[in-house]
DNA sequence: GATGAATGAGTGTTCATTCAT
DNA sequence: GATGAATGAACACTCATTCAT
């Protein structure tokens, strides 16, 4: 579970942090989840961000390089918590194949419960084309073991799993960003979550 | 067909254009979609739009009255091409079924083949949030209906056809993003397109 | 005399200027060349000439790609005047000797006279390294050619006619500096004028 | 030559050093000098000189009350580097009218060989005005007793002896940049220093 | 119909300086 | 004596939009 821990905050020198220190970067990381999730990249500003965090605008400039930068740690960040996720719902799984299922629907839960950060996401693509990939990328590869194992075993039918995986996101982030984003409801609907089940015993020939 | 048509182009006074005038605003008009796909909307200046057109930059506010406006006529058009595409797809089809698959094939086929045009809709989502509801909702609403019968004649597995819209969508813009977009590709790889199809088929169980 | 012509004036994007934009520009220009005597480079900003020059902000960028090159070109523009100076200076001499002795009376009349131009100069030397340089060497480059011929024809005794160049300017610049700007005088002191002459003669060997 | 000696270093509030303070002092001093040489003045900043002495930014408060002081008490430090290197260079000087030969040529060689801290003196034109003409002011009237005496014992020929000094300063400082500075080496290439007594003595009329 | 000069609010970023610890 | 977090005013620069010609 290591693998899913943060690097120790650091400032823009490199310089490890004081408690204090540490406690403003992360209210300025804060902010800026909620800014950018709120107002998209471009329409949020370094002063928005300070603003909400409750610090001069120098003070940004002390944690972090600019405002790619704290964007990608976002990213990073969130990737960790997705990551996370999926992994704590494959564990929920009896058998091999129900966990490739409960997996990607924890993706899903995520996606939908946390739909403003994944509005962060979808923004990365011209803005860091670099950190969308390496996020879809990091969650594929977590997977493909697992979907590889399932066909070798029969348990799934055969396809790419990396087109698996990555038709599986799609249909994930569509889904939430239709019933949860713009139906603005909190939790998961119950009749999508089985609907969802339904369709990804489907692609996966469960 | 006259679904797919564009209205008549006006000035931004609304009043009807010369022959002289029309063509200045579909010079403008091309120049916006070249200029948005490749930079992506923020980048994109009204400056280099004019440029690109070979117009003054005071001439573009004689067709649009802004920037939003201009991206969201460019998006309203790129819906009425899809569902083109999308039509023309599934008249292929002989049977009901082979419609379906093929009506979202084409779609796919779409966004694979004018990857740069569909970035321009992943940007609508902070730029013009109703734009993108309505093209989406578009898509689907001229899908659901043929899904209906085809569950009603038991060609295809029960699932909410709108969800299925969705989600078939979903799968298809990822896969052209990672495959497609990433990857530099003119011309859609003959093995994905084997491999979507068969996914589209579990999908709609088929 | 095409020589100390200045270039066509031409907006940021390299095309011609209406009138009201070449006056603009001259207004800009002007306003610098106060400003950056005034304040020096560093102090002076942006902001502060267009205020001079009663445009707005964002006029400048219209003109100028930036601080840099306004400076840059008041720079060559001084360039080209003080050769111009010299150049009258040194076609009032009767003998290629006074020519020699006037042209470089003039190179320190034209400072004393524009001190608040040549302290722009001095700056230069962290700001833009190249155009200090050029503008030295211009001034050098007209000047050996004449040296040269009047030591062949014996008329001023032997030496590296560009160290003697750069000799004199040196002497020309600290004069000014000492006498005009420190004094805070308008007019060249007589005296002063005298002692000069004699100091060149003697330089040169005269 | 106690008139060569730096004061006594004291804290920002005027009160006397330990030991301790006293190293810290110098090392921001050397930090200072070192920085502003390369980098010039306003390319200088607070942390760049802090971080090559070693400390952290509020340290330098304990020492000196900001940018510009510091800045001025490294041009007097030099001030005072130069009028020693001179006294010695005039010292050697077997008649009266060497010494005034070799005290300048001492003073070209200092610039010569600290092409880099003369770069200081240059910006402080508009930095620190007083300090500039104290520094040139305080060369010149160690001269000028010098020049007077050479002069009524006609050992050189009459002239303004504040212009006279003020003249070989100016010489020196251009002929230093040129070929020195500019040229980037090491050590005063020979022959220029040869040109270069040459030309004093013809300045001086000796 | 078209031009292009002009605007000004807004941006991200820097840096000398202060101060609690 | 030393630290380093925090400040905030200032800066260079961009760009959607307006308007006189």
């Amino acid at each position: 579970m290591t693998e899913f821990a943060a690097p120790l905050p650091t400032g823009v020198d490199g310089k490890e942090l004081t408690s204090r220190g540490a406690a403003t970067r992360a209210r300025l990381l804060e902010a800026a989840e909620q800014i950018f999730a709120e107002l998209g990249y471009h329409e949020a500003s370094i002063v928005k961000i300070t603003e909400a965090a409750g610090v001069a605008q120098g003070t940004f400039y002390l944690y972090f390089s600019g405002k790619q930068q704290i964007f990608d740690e976002l990213v990073q960040d969130l990737n960790r918590r997705v990551r996370h996720a999926m992994a704590e719902g494959a564990a929920k799984g009896k058998t091999r194949t129900e966990s490739e299922v409960l997996g990607f629907r924890a993706f899903f839960e995520f996606t939908a419960e946390h739909p403003a950060l994944y509005r962060i996401i979808r923004q990365a693509e011209f803005v860091s084309p670099r950190s969308l990939r390496a996020h879809y990328d990091a969650i594929a590869e977590g997977y493909v073991d697992g979907l590889r194992g399932a066909m070798r075993r029969g348990e799934i039918a055969g396809a790419d799993p990396e087109v698996l995986a990555y038709a599986l996101m799609g249909m994930g982030e569509l889904l939430g960003m239709r019933w949860i984003l713009w139906e603005g409801v909190d939790a998961v609907p119950r009749k999508l979550l089985t609907e969802l089940g339904v369709l990804i015993e489907r692609v996966l020939g469960a």
